[in-house]
RNA sequence: GGCCCCUUCGUCUAGCCUGGUCCAGGACACUAGGUUUUCAUCCUAGUAACACGGGUUCAAAUCCCGUAGGGGUCACCA
């Protein structure tokens, strides 16, 4: 009887060295989908053997963000490893490779002897072949007696029995060092999957050092000398690249009222995504169906994701596409659950918001439910109805106010009136007024009302329907505004 | 620079393995028109790509070679 493949064992093996980037979650995405289609384990695993940059803050915002996702390791629940925590298993494993003559000592350090040509196969680049000259002999053991990253992800992968590694396409040019670490250790070699890159619109790699990037730029053309909350020094440092501080970079962005580039999964929660529409987005960079299959889920991808679909050419992250599908979900949702999200989100977000709309707020998120690609939109397209206009949009004001001898000046005023002596204020029966008034007119287009009020509400010509926003402002608020409009534009 | 990998509309991609059904399909973006009280939604239509040059073949986006461009890697980082 031949004996049955092992279970699928996938796994995520992060460095905790900071943010769950969208690289390192569409990596997590694949290994998780792998492993549910084949009815696999998916694993977690913390690779910590670099001591500076590691911690364990770190180690918990990864696995909030992978949480937030929707994705969970298999071994959570026993603990998941860290390899700080394993280091016998390494010097074991080393002791093995030193009793069979494959390595020696190097300045306190222990190299692996290489010099065979090495073949392999990945799942996605096909077979590699590389000439024993090209492969040098390489450090497992750091003078501090940590192992590298080389012989850790090796030893840890026999010892969890990982039969199928998914990683960045950088990980390619390694491979034949762990593959001849597998064969020294009479361990079986896993399958590689080497994904390709996820690039920024202009070409360059996404990598967490592109806040930094955009927001000592931005500074730099500012001529900025002085951060709020930041240390002289430590802003030096920061503008001179000697630190690519998150921290600073959001400090500066803050100052300069300057939107950073989203890079990690957080970054896209800050901003008002969904995981379900990032994940579906993620797995479509460098992934699909085939047909011509664009909007899945999880379960989706649990049941059809597979190597063979993977490209080999990397690609720039499309924000607009992104945008896209948010707003195809959010079209999608019921209003009482877009209601319910926007809520939540808004309480974390924007608690003014909250407050000020108070019983209001579920038409606040119907009128907007129509006009949002992601949860933030909301609070930049509706800020009007928690802060006043100041100042009125000057093509605005001459379009829909003075033009034909103040004639909208004219209707905004009989509108007040009319307004004032309502007392049912729900969006229905004040679409009726203005409609009502418009016939009373004889008006062609009720533009020729509602725009006026619009002008006066929020400084400019773009509202939501009119009803709900006269319901959403109050009458108090409405007469107000009405009044402020009046004596500021008319003459 | 050495070694390795990649190259279809502006972008993500289908098609390539098993040449003909592809004067190349879908999506996002864009443009135009329609619906509409503004914006948005919605509907309709449209622009737009096989990197280049050689082969092989009756026939090439698909196979082969070369060139160019892009990416990765060459750490006691992962």
């Amino acid at each position: 009887m031949p004996a049955s493949p092992p279970p699928v064992v996938t796994r995520f093996a992060p460095s905790p060295t900071g943010e769950l980037h969208v690289g390192g979650a569409r990596t997590a995405l694949f290994s998780w989908a792998y492993a549910r289609r084949h009815g696999g384990q998916f694993l977690l695993r913390f690779e910590d053997t670099d001591q500076k940059r590691s911690s364990k803050q770190a180690e918990q915002n990864i696995l909030r963000d992978l949480h937030w996702l929707g994705l969970t390791g298999d071994n959570e629940g026993e603990g998941i490893p860290r390899q700080s925590e394993r280091l016998d298993l390494y010097h074991a494993a080393l002791a093995k490779l030193k009793d069979a003559g494959h390595t020696y000592e190097d300045n306190g350090a222990v190299r692996f002897k290489m010099g065979q040509d090495v073949s392999f196969t990945d799942a996605v680049y096909g077979d590699v072949t590389v000439p024993g000259a090209d492969l040098e002999d390489f450090v497992i053991q750091k003078a501090d007696g940590f192992p590298t990253f080389h012989l850790a992800v090796v030893v840890d992968d026999a010892d969890m029995h990982v039969t199928h590694v998914i990683r960045g396409q950088e990980h390619l040019a390694n491979t034949p060092k762990h593959a001849a670490l597998y064969d020294a250790l009479g361990k079986p070699r896993p399958v590689w999957c080497h994904t390709p890159s996820i690039m920024n619109p202009d070409g360059s790699k996404m990598s967490k050092r592109d806040k930094a990037k955009a927001a000592r730029k931005a500074a730099q053309d500012a001529t900025l000398s002085q951060v709020q909350d930041v240390d002289q020094a430590d802003l030096a440092a920061f503008l001179s690249k000697d630190n690519d501080s998150n921290d600073i970079a959001a400090a500066i962005a803050t100052q300069l009222g300057l939107q950073l580039p989203e890079i990690n999964v957080a970054d896209f929660q800050h901003s008002g995504y969904t995981p379900a529409v990032l994940l579906n987005y993620l797995a479509l960079l460098g992934w699909n169906p085939g047909d011509d299959v664009e909007r899945f889920d999880l379960d989706f991808l649990a049941q059809h994701f597979d190597f063979d679909r993977i490209g080999k050419s990397n690609s720039k992250f499309d924000r607009d596409k992104l945008a896209a599908f948010s707003q195809d979900t959010i079209l999608k949702l019921s209003p009482e659950q877009w209601a319910t999200n926007l809520q939540a989100h808004f309480k974390d977000r924007f608690p003014a918001y909250v407050e000020k709309l108070g019983a209001n707020f579920p038409v606040f998120a119907a009128a907007y439910q129509e006009r949002s690609k992601t949860l933030n939109d909301p609070s930049v397209l509706g800020r009007f109805f928690v802060e006043a206009p100041t100042q009125y949009n000057a093509k605005a004001v001459k379009k829909n106010l003075n033009k034909n001898e103040g004639e909208g000046l004219k209707n905004l005023q009989s509108l007040r009136d009319l307004l004032a002596q309502q007392t049912d204020w729900t969006a229905q029966p004040l679409h009726a007024v203005i409609d009502g008034a418009w016939e009373a007119l004889g008006g062609k287009n009720m533009g020729a009302l509602a725009q006026p009020l619009r002008v006066a509400l929020t400084g400019a010509a773009v509202s939501p329907e009119i009803g709900p926003t006269l319901e959403i402002l109050g009458q108090t608020e409405t007469l107000a505004r009405i009044d402020a409009c009046l004596l500021h534009c008319g003459s």
